[in-house]
DNA sequence: GCCGTTTTCGGCCCGACTGTTTTCAGTCG
């Protein structure tokens, strides 16, 4: 298998995990941490990159070790230093740092001094109790260990964004209520809008921090103590779920809401500016020795920094701070700019609501004008349509038409790309249609070249206008099948085709860096709810902010135009 | 291991909580 950007990132992590063991310098070891972090978000791919005989290009973070590390990687697959440390350590040790409460420290002393080599082990020397003997642990670490190992052979995945709004909006309703509570906010990758989160994030203003903290123990979800002070808290739910509570006092909300909102290395880079203007930036606030700068909002502690306000979905490092350095940040997409939605499903298809109604709702979104786009044939299960009952349906969407105020809709169809790259239906049957998406639902696994051959191949049918979820994952359950995502991007540019941006919460695909990467590219993007119910609708607020952490402005938007411009793009490529 | 409108050497974000200790190391976010 040919190495990737993903493989050379794990490399690294690894290299630091090991590093860390043997209690190597720590700022070497997240050396590699960033290291692993940058490659694994860069669109070029490295490997490829050195195959060719091209240079690197210059990417911070990156010095003459790294890089020869990377070509080393690219020619050979390996890591010398790498496969050195393997043969230090075994693997089961560098697999204990994954126990909460267990850090390099620990893992080093339990594997020196007990020999422990494996979770296994490390469960069997617990429960012998060999383990509180150690210097600087003790009975309770002990079977704090053997929870941490139970805990974790069923640990609960990250969560979707969806469910974790509804946890997060179920306790902040319950914190408000909490004594002297001013302020309650959702923060980390929840207000970031990360596709999944891992714990939930949620920040109180109140004088009284215990009291805060004494009250989310109360709540009746939770199942585990974590932590709990005077400053902050943290629990897990029955539903295996982390809540970290952080409670400051009000004058401090907007630089705890930074502060907790992260992303970590966001905060690292913000941190390093306040030093080099002689300030020190915590979750208190912005001070110049003891005199505070900013504290009180978002805004005052960026101004400071001579920065402007930074949206939480642009918050990882990934240039953002360089472009409100200069700035050149973007404007980016709302949920107000959506005029319309070019990909919904009805009972034609495997929808469960008529024309009719799917169109009244889309009107109560908000929504001015909207694709009727049910399945093609080959979709049995979904009871897809051929070209006899795509045309009745032609007739009837029509008729609604007629019917309906404040929305119009548009015919069309989701047909299906097969495996040669041919569409599921005839030229004839597509040709009077508004909108014709091609999206692939079969034969995942075929090889890049392949994959890649048959999506361009759709791509040049002269009725494609969109190219539905491009990457064909379904988080946490189905890998995206292995395209060269950049060869589509570029011919979707090259035929003026949109990529969609699937806004249901277990698709996101588009994928924020996808976004990311077709905005750089020059490509179009429509953000679809592909909604099969009426209330789908509401999904769309989830393709906004996955839009926003693309960097998608209203402009790369096609869906964010009105009606009549969408028309005349629609029909641009049949005059071609 | 990286980096430089103070630096090519000497820095590298910062604070809360726990458990094992009697003043703090380790871990985490």
């Amino acid at each position: 298998m040919p190495k990737t950007n993903a493989d050379l990132a794990a490399a690294f992590e690894q290299t630091a995990d090991l590093l860390e063991l043997q209690e190597a310098n720590p700022f070497r070891v997240r050396a590699y941490r960033n290291a692993a972090r940058l490659v694994g978000e860069l669109k070029l791919d490295l490997v490829a990159q050195v195959e060719a005989g091209r240079p690197l290009p210059k990417l911070p973070g990156i010095g003459a070790d790294l890089a020869g590390k990377i070509e080393e990687f690219a020619h050979s697959g390996h890591l010398a230093l790498l496969d050195r440390l393997r043969r230090q350590i075994p693997s089961g040790v560098a697999e204990m740092l994954q126990l909460p409460g267990l850090g390099p420290k620990r893992v080093r002393a339990l594997y020196e001094e007990l020999h422990v080599t494996s979770l296994a082990q490390l469960a069997r020397a617990a429960r012998d109790g060999r383990i509180r003997a150690l210097p600087g642990f003790g009975a309770r670490t002990e079977a704090s260990i053997l929870d941490a190992i139970d805990a974790h052979s069923h640990r609960p995945q990250r969560l979707k964004l969806v469910a974790a709004s509804q946890y997060a909006a179920a306790l902040l309703d319950w914190l408000r209520k909490a004594p002297g509570v001013s302020e309650v906010a959702p923060a980390g990758s929840l207000r970031r809008a990360r596709e999944t989160v891992g714990d939930l994030d949620l920040l109180a203003c109140a004088p009284d921090g215990a009291a805060v903290c004494r009250h989310l123990l109360a709540y009746p979800e939770v199942a585990e103590v974590r932590a709990s002070g005077g400053k902050r808290a943290t629990v897990l739910l029955q539903s295996g779920l982390q809540v970290d509570l952080r409670v400051v006092p009000t004058a401090s909300f907007g630089a705890a809401l930074l502060y907790f909102t992260g992303s970590k290395a966001h905060n690292i880079r913000l941190r390093t500016l306040a030093i080099e203007r002689g300030l020190k930036l915590n979750e208190y606030g912005l001070f110049a020795g003891r005199r505070t700068v900013a504290a009180a909002t978002e805004e005052e502690v960026y101004r400071a920094l001579d920065l402007p306000w930074i949206a939480p979905e642009l918050r990882e490092d990934r240039g953002e701070i360089e472009a409100a350095l200069k700035n050149r940040l973007p404007a980016l997409i709302e949920r107000a700019d959506l005029a319309g939605d070019l990909h919904v499903h009805t009972d034609w298809s495997d929808g469960t609501a008529s024309i009719a109604a799917m169109a009244r709702a889309a009107k109560a979104h908000g929504l001015s004008y909207l694709a009727i786009s049910d399945h093609s044939r080959r979709l049995t299960v979904a009871n897809g349509l051929d070209p006899q009952r795509l045309a009745r349906q032609c007739a009837e969407v029509e008729k609604a038409n007629g019917k309906l105020d404040g929305i119009e809709l548009l015919t069309g169809i989701e047909v299906d790309v097969l495996e040669d790259g041919s569409l599921d239906l005839p030229d004839k049957a597509l040709a009077p249609l508004d909108v014709v998406i091609a999206a692939v639902h079969s034969k995942f696994g075929l090889s890049r070249a392949a994959q890649t051959r048959r999506i361009l191949a759709a791509l040049d049918h002269p009725k494609v206008r969109i190219l539905a979820h491009p990457v064909g994952r379904l988080i946490d359950k189905r890998e995206p099948y292995d395209v060269d995502l950049l060869a589509v991007i570029r011919k979707c540019k090259a035929r003026d085709v949109a990529l969609e941006l699937n806004a249901h919460p277990e698709r996101l695909d588009l994928t924020d860096l996808g976004c990311r990467m077709a905005k750089d590219e020059g490509a179009k993007v429509v953000i679809n709810s592909d909604a099969h119910a009426e209330h789908e609708y509401d999904n769309l607020e989830f393709g906004i902010g996955q839009a926003r952490r693309g960097w998608l402005e209203k402009g790369d938007l096609i869906n964010t135009q009105p009606l009549r411009r969408v028309r005349a793009w629609l029909a641009g490529k049949e005059s071609r």
